[in-house]
RNA sequence: GCCCCCUUAGCUCAGUGGUAGAGCACUUCCAUGGUAAGGAAGGGGUCCGCGGUUCAAAUCCGCGAGGGGGCUCCA
C-alpha cells in the first residue's frame, strides 16, 4: 500500500494524507467550521461517511448540510431512525424500504395494522429520544450469507438480498449494513455520523403503499416525514406547505364561487358557476382567437363514436382501461364516449382527397373528452373524468415536420407566457425499444424536436426510450409562483395513426404519400389549466381574466344611480363592471370586493356625483385615490385589464 | 381499484348514546354610511344514504356514495 494518498481539493490544490484518513480528518485540516458543517465527503464523486477510512486518492469534496446532497443524507438517516423507532415500538414489525425523497423521506412497514395518528405522534417523540441519545451510525460490510441470517425474520429485507439490489447495499456476495445502537438495516449509505446530527425531523402522515409500488403485492403502511439541516429550514418548509394549502384551487374555487363538484354529479365531474364559467370563456376565447390567428382551422366533433372507430385508432387495444364503458345503441352497436379527439380530426382529414397544397393542415378544437380515471387518483380540477382540451392535430409532410415543430413550440411558449408564466422546462422523450415506423424517420423527428428546444432556448432533459411506441414527444413543464412544477403542454409526433387510417395526400409529383401527424395540447385540459391559474395567482386573476374587473360601490343608496352610470361607462369601454348596491356599509362592500380579489374598486359618493369623479382603489396598490376623473379612471382600467393580445 | 382519515344549516365548524348548536351568509326592519365586518329580529337541518345493535343512534357496527392523504422518488 502507498505511503500516502493525494486528494485534490475543489480549488485544485493537491494535499497528501496517510491512507485510511477519514473524511472528517481531511475536513478538519481545511477548517473546523467546514468540518462542523460536513455531512459526508466525496472522493471522485463517491460518497463516504465522515469516519470511513479513505484508502485511495482523487477529487475530494465536502458535502455540507445545506446542499441537496447533504439533505438527502440527513433524510436517509432520519428514515433509519424512524425504522428504529417502529421496530422498538412494534415487536415483530416488518420493514421494507425507506429512501430520502424531495423534501423528506418515508419508510414502509408492515405491523399487521395501519398506523394511527397517535402512533405517529408517539413515534415522533421516540425519534426525538433516539436523536437525543446521539447514537453513532456504524458501517459494516458483511457476507451475503451473514446478511440472510441477520434478516432471517425480515421477509422484505430477505427479498432485497435475494434479488441482489446494488442500490440497496447488496453487492457481489457482500452486503453493506449500517448499525446504530441495536438497530441494523441494509444500506448503501452514507449516513450522518450520529443520530444527534439530525436537528430538525418531523413525521407528517401515514398512508397505504404497495410493496414495490405494485398493486398486486402486499400493501404496506408508509410513514412520511420531513427532515432539514436546522429547525429554521424545517419551519420554512412547513410554511411552504401551508402556503400551498392557502392556494388550493378547490378551496379558492369554493370561496370565489367559480366551480363545484356536487356529489349528485358523480366523482371527478365539475360544474362551473357563472364566475368560473366566465373565466373559462375568457380563456377559451383567447385560445380560439390565437389559433385562428396562427393558421389553424377550427373543427367541431361529437362526444361519442362507434366502437369501429376506436378499433381502427387502436384505442380499444391500448386505451380501453381509460375509457368509459360502451353504451349499446341501434342493432347492438357499441358507442364509446371519446377519451381523445384524434380519430375525429382524422375523419375530417379523410373527408376529402388531400393535396400537398393543403398541408400542413392544422385542425383545432376545444374538445371535451371523458376518461375513466381510477377513483383514488381524482383530485379537484387537476385530475378529473370529463375535461376539455385545447387540442389540435396537424397533418404535414415529412419535409414540413421540422419547421412545423419549431413553430409549434414557439406558439406554445407564447401562449403560456400570455398567461403570466415565465419559467419553463421540457422533457424530450425518444424512441422506445418497441416502436413502429422507420427508425430514420424517428431520428429526424427527434432531432427536429431537439432543435426546436435549442432554438427556443428551453432547458430540457432527454428521457431516453420514454417516447410512446408511435412517436417521440416534448412535454413542457412550467413553474408556478411558488416554484411548483406542472406538466402542461405536449407535442407528440405520431407515425401510427396515419397508417391505422391509411391517410394519404397527393404529392406534387401526383404520388400518393403518407402524411405525418402531430398531436398537441397547449394548456392541456382547460379545467386543470384554470386550477393551475387559481393556484398560481391565489385566485387574483390578472385583469383580463378576472370575472369582475371593476366593482362600483355607492357610499349610500342615493348614489346608486350614479354608480350605475359609472358601471355603464366602464361597460362601454369593454370592462366587466358590477355595482354593489347591497344594503351594507361602505366598509362591508369594500371588504366584499377585496376578498373577492376584484382588480379595481371604484367608490362613488356625494363629491363624485357632484364632480363626475370616482374614488379608485386598485388591487395591487395600497390605499385609494379620491376624486379621479371618470375618463381618467376608465382609461387606467382599460390599460390595467388589457388582454395580452 | 387498494389502505387510512373525513362527511352536522348555503359556507366554516362545535357537539361523540338521552329534546340539534355557533359564526358567517340569507330574509325583514332600523341605520344612509368615504375605503377590510353598524344594529336588531327571523327563516333555514332526512346530522351523506341504506341496513343493523339499543328502551333510545348525529354519536356504536356493517354496506354504499362523495371528499381528503397516499399507492412514481429505491435501503
Amino acid at each position: 500500500m502507498a505511503d500516502s494518498i493525494d486528494l485534490v481539493f475543489p480549488d485544485d490544490s493537491v494535499h497528501s494524507f496517510p491512507p485510511g484518513v477519514t473524511g472528517l480528518e481531511v475536513a478538519e485540516s481545511i477548517g473546523s467550521r467546514l468540518a462542523k458543517a460536513a455531512v459526508v465527503v466525496k472522493v471522485d464523486g463517491r460518497q463516504y461517511d465522515l469516519n470511513r477510512p479513505i484508502e485511495s486518492g482523487g477529487k475530494f469534496e465536502v458535502v455540507t448540510a445545506e446542499s441537496d446532497e447533504g439533505r438527502f443524507v440527513i433524510r436517509h438517516s432520519a428514515a433509519h431512525v424512524l425504522a428504529q423507532a417502529v421496530l422498538d415500538a412494534f415487536p415483530g414489525a416488518q420493514f421494507a424500504i425507506g429512501p430520502p425523497i424531495t423534501d423528506g423521506f418515508y419508510y414502509d412497514f408492515d405491523i399487521g395494522r395501519p398506523f394511527t395518528p397517535e402512533d405517529i405522534e408517539m413515534l415522533d417523540s421516540e425519534m426525538d429520544r433516539i436523536i437525543a441519545e446521539d447514537q453513532p451510525f456504524e458501517r459494516e460490510v458483511i457476507e451475503r450469507e451473514q446478511g440472510l441470517e441477520m434478516f432471517a425474520d425480515q421477509r422484505f429485507k430477505t427479498e432485497i438480498i435475494t434479488d441482489g439490489e446494488a442500490s440497496q447495499g447488496v453487492g457481489d456476495g457482500i452486503i453493506t449494513v449500517y448499525r446504530n445502537h441495536d438497530f441494523v438495516d441494509l444500506c448503501r449509505g452514507p449516513h450522518v455520523r450520529s443520530t444527534g446530527f439530525l436537528k430538525a425531523v418531523k413525521l407528517l402522515r401515514s398512508a397505504g403503499a404497495y410493496w414495490r409500488g405494485d398493486e398486486h403485492r402486499p400493501q404496506l403502511q408508509r410513514i412520511y416525514g420531513t427532515a432539514w439541516e436546522n429547525p429554521k429550514e424545517l419551519a420554512a418548509y412547513l410554511e411552504r406547505l401551508e402556503e400551498a394549502e392557502r392556494r388550493d384551487h378547490r378551496k379558492l374555487g369554493q370561496a370565489l364561487d367559480l366551480f363545484s363538484f356536487p356529489a349528485e354529479l358523480g366523482a371527478g365531474l365539475a360544474i362551473w358557476h357563472p364566475k368560473g364559467a366566465l373565466v373559462r370563456k375568457l380563456i377559451e376565447d383567447y385560445s380560439r382567437d390565437t389559433h385562428l390567428a396562427h393558421d389553424y382551422d377550427i373543427v367541431a366533433t361529437p362526444h361519442v363514436a362507434k366502437a369501429n372507430l376506436w378499433e381502427t385508432s387502436g384505442h380499444l387495444d391500448f386505451y380501453a382501461d381509460g375509457m368509459y364503458p360502451p353504451m349499446e345503441l341501434d342493432n347492438g352497436q357499441d358507442y364509446y364516449a371519446k377519451p381523445m379527439n384524434c380519430p375525429f380530426h382524422i375523419l375530417v382529414y379523410q373527408s376529402s382527397a388531400r393535396s400537398y397544397r393543403e398541408l400542413p393542415m392544422r385542425l383545432y378544437e376545444l374538445g371535451t373528452v371523458y376518461r375513466y380515471e381510477r377513483s383514488g387518483v381524482l383530485h379537484g380540477l387537476m385530475r378529473i373524468r370529463g375535461f376539455t382540451q385545447d387540442d389540435s392535430h396537424i397533418f404535414c409532410t415529412e419535409e414540413q415536420l421540422a419547421d412545423e415543430l419549431q413553430n409549434l413550440l414557439d406558439f406554445t411558449l407564447m401562449v403560456l407566457r400570455d398567461f403570466g408564466f415565465t419559467e419553463f422546462e421540457a422533457d424530450l422523450s425518444t424512441r422506445p425499444e418497441k416502436a413502429i415506423g422507420d427508425p430514420e424517420l424517428w431520428d429526424r423527428a427527434t432531432d427536429a424536436l431537439r432543435a426546436s428546444l435549442e432554438v427556443a432556448g428551453l432547458p430540457y432533459e432527454v428521457a431516453e426510450g420514454e417516447g410512446a411506441f408511435y412517436g417521440p414527444k416534448i412535454d413542457v413543464h412550467l413553474r408556478d409562483a411558488i416554484g411548483r412544477r406542472w406538466q402542461l403542454s405536449t407535442i407528440q409526433v405520431d407515425f401510427a395513426q396515419p397508417i391505422n387510417f391509411e391517410l394519404e395526400y397527393n404529392s406534387s409529383g401526383n404520388q400518393r404519400e403518407r402524411p405525418v401527424m402531430i398531436h398537441r395540447a397547449l394548456m392541456g385540459s382547460i379545467e386543470r389549466f384554470v386550477g393551475i391559474l387559481v393556484e398560481h395567482y391565489v385566485g387574483a386573476f390578472p385583469g383580463w381574466l378576472a370575472p369582475i374587473e371593476a366593482a362600483v360601490l355607492p357610499v349610500a343608496d342615493r348614489h346608486n344611480d350614479y354608480a350605475r352610470d359609472v358601471a355603464a361607462r366602464l361597460g362601454e369601454a369593454g370592462l366587466r363592471a358590477e355595482v354593489d348596491d347591497h344594503d351594507d356599509t361602505l366598509g362591508e362592500k369594500v371588504r366584499r370586493a377585496v376578498t373577492g380579489k376584484t382588480p379595481a374598486v371604484l367608490v362613488v359618493g356625494d363629491d363624485d356625483v357632484a364632480g363626475g369623479t370616482v374614488g379608485l382603489r386598485l388591487r395591487d396598490d395600497d390605499g385609494e385615490q379620491r376624486g379621479v376623473g371618470l375618463d381618467d379612471a376608465v382609461a387606467r382600467l382599460v390599460e390595467l385589464c388589457a388582454p395580452p393580445r
